[in-house]
DNA sequence: CTGAAAGCGCTTACAG
DNA sequence: CTGAAAGCGCTTACAG
């Protein structure tokens, strides 16, 4: 044991693909090709690795793998904020997709920021995930040649597109937004605000949605939108909601571009004595934890942002086994919750 | 071109650490050596190095990195579950701690379930992490056994213990439940109920802080307790909530253990039409958002899961650089927050 | 303080 | 359908 060979090792006692071919009696390669079902493998020998597999506890090493094929079974997800717990559902039914199917979730948050967003992306690409998944469009040039040129599949969520060659699911914000306001004008209401913040991209689609559905039914004010570049919050829809019936005192309605928003304005109308719906109709958006328990419930929209991770995952998993997903967007159904508050 | 040699080439293109060393006019090693700050190379070579880096855009391959050094610039920080946003903000301030120092978060989600976290623990470690960061102590005996057999630096977050050789940063969650508690009976309050749901370890030491402090002062009665294993939300907040005033008639104040619970039986109270805190004093626990805004707003304790990810963080930040961090296990302190509704 | 050699544990590309 | 050789891009261990 004292050969120079000897002194020069390093081993882990780690089981390695070649203890397990040995012990399988076939080749290193025939047993990585069992492992990663690669097909043109004899079922017998395929029966036989893994047999070794069980009996040696291996482990592959994703270390030396991502090495040597130059991807690992990583996957960089992208989300702007877990505060808002709808990117908390949709990573959910990200890692429920594509954990069975071996793939972990390097989970990113950008916090709405393009420029982290870029940084970000830098830093996981050089861990050469095996796929991306991302929020939305908006994001810098310099992110979109990174994603164009590591050559991954990326799937874009949350918003779609009809662009050829880029792959998404998600639904359509601004029809949304519109629905929502059309279902607030179907209760008789003209005077309808649109209370907002964080601003980001669908946040703004939502805004397209209500101007639209207000210009169409003649009733359009720019003076009722209420645009906050802060963070959402129920005390920031409180702030709001208070500043909005301070200055535009002949509102009848009120639709608040995020539950969290809504939930705050609900309270703040209880605190002052407003009622709701008789005085203001109030609607919200996502249908966020708690907006089935609010005084009164909660109209809003339900955004189907589980299916949305899902079937981006799904999406993305074709994609990686150089499928080629059909269609190339997906776009998902929402759905108006009408409750109480409107 | 054709030579054989040229024909095996895999060349992603890639800007190696050779390119860098020959840049530079330096080795490989040294290179290395520079890069990653280990010290005993020549400043002027440093100098080069960074320089060459610069020029050439290059990127460290963490892959390599990895296999070569059997260590990962990767975290692995497993969490309970999102939805609950006390762990979105902890798992933030780790973030922000890990990140500028060339760590990557591996999120991973238990769902409070030993099992899983024992599957994903076998799944994070295979991809060499640099250290982990776990929840709390309760977990299977092989979860503990993968830990140790791993040698990899270990915090554990949000609970403490003084046993030697483990790393820990939380608070008391029987303190705190005790004083909270303490806080309603120097309200006069005397029957106190308890509600809890999930009923993981730390609900379960909230119960015994609360507890305590109610056969101290001799008011202790276990028909008081309402805990159920569901997942908690504001909806069973509420249900709970009616479910006590239907069945324990007599009481004059209720500790939820979590934050979101006590917002539901608020909102419960008020569809009740009963009194808080005139009637039913109300506290909650963790100070989440939305919880100042309520009606009334919540007596609640707020806890320091920021300081808890940071500290936790910088703690992993030691061992990884083999310091011993001196003390092993950190105490932060928690805070009641008392509002109208007690 | 700097370097030449070997190796980490896989997979790719070629061959048969 | 199976395999021997080379290589992925780093770092470790040894030497000077």
């Amino acid at each position: 044991m004292d050969l120079p060979a000897a002194r020069r090792r390093r081993s882990s006692g780690r089981v390695t693909l070649n203890d397990v071919a040995r012990e399988a009696g076939v080749s290193p390669i025939t047993a990585s090709r069992a492992l990663r079902g690669e097909r043109g493998v004899g079922a017998d020998l395929v029966a036989r690795v893994q047999e070794a597999v069980r009996r040696l506890g291996y482990v592959p090493d994703p270390a030396a793998r991502a090495l040597a094929s130059s991807r690992s079974t990583q996957v960089a997800v992208l989300v702007p904020m877990l505060s808002n717990t709808l990117f908390v559902d949709l990573l959910e039914a990200v890692h429920r997709t594509l954990f069975p199917a071996g793939y972990q979730s390097l989970i990113g948050v950008t916090h709405y920021d393009p420029d982290e967003e870029e940084m970000l992306l830098r830093s996981y690409l050089a861990h050469r995930p095996a796929g991306l998944l991302v929020t939305g469009f908006d994001r810098t040039e310099a992110s979109r040649q990174l994603i164009l040129a590591s050559g991954l599949p990326c799937v874009h969520l949350m918003e779609t597109t009809e662009a050829p060659g880029v792959y998404c699911v998600g639904f359509s914000q601004t029809e949304a937004g519109a629905a929502i306001t059309e279902h607030l004008l179907s209760r008789g209401r003209r005077r309808i605000a649109f209370v907002a913040a964080q601003l980001d991209p669908r946040t703004m689609q939502r805004a397209d949605g209500y101007r639209r559905a207000l210009r169409q039914a003649g009733c359009y004010d720019a003076r009722l939108e209420l645009l906050s570049p802060d963070r959402s919050s129920l005390a920031l829809g409180a702030q709001l909601f208070e500043e909005l019936l301070a200055t535009r005192r002949d509102i009848d309605a009120v639709f608040f571009c995020n539950d969290d928003l809504a939930q705050g304005g609900l309270l703040a109308a209880h605190r002052l004595g407003i009622e709701v719906p008789a005085r203001v109709a109030v609607a919200g958006f996502n249908d966020l934890d708690g907006s089935d328990q609010m005084l009164p419930p909660l109209t809003t929209v339900h955004t189907p942002r589980f299916e949305v991770g899902e079937a981006g995952a799904r999406m993305l998993l074709q994609l990686m086994r150089s499928d080629t997903p059909v269609p190339s967007s997906v776009r998902l159904p929402y759905r108006v919750v009408v409750r109480q508050s409107s």
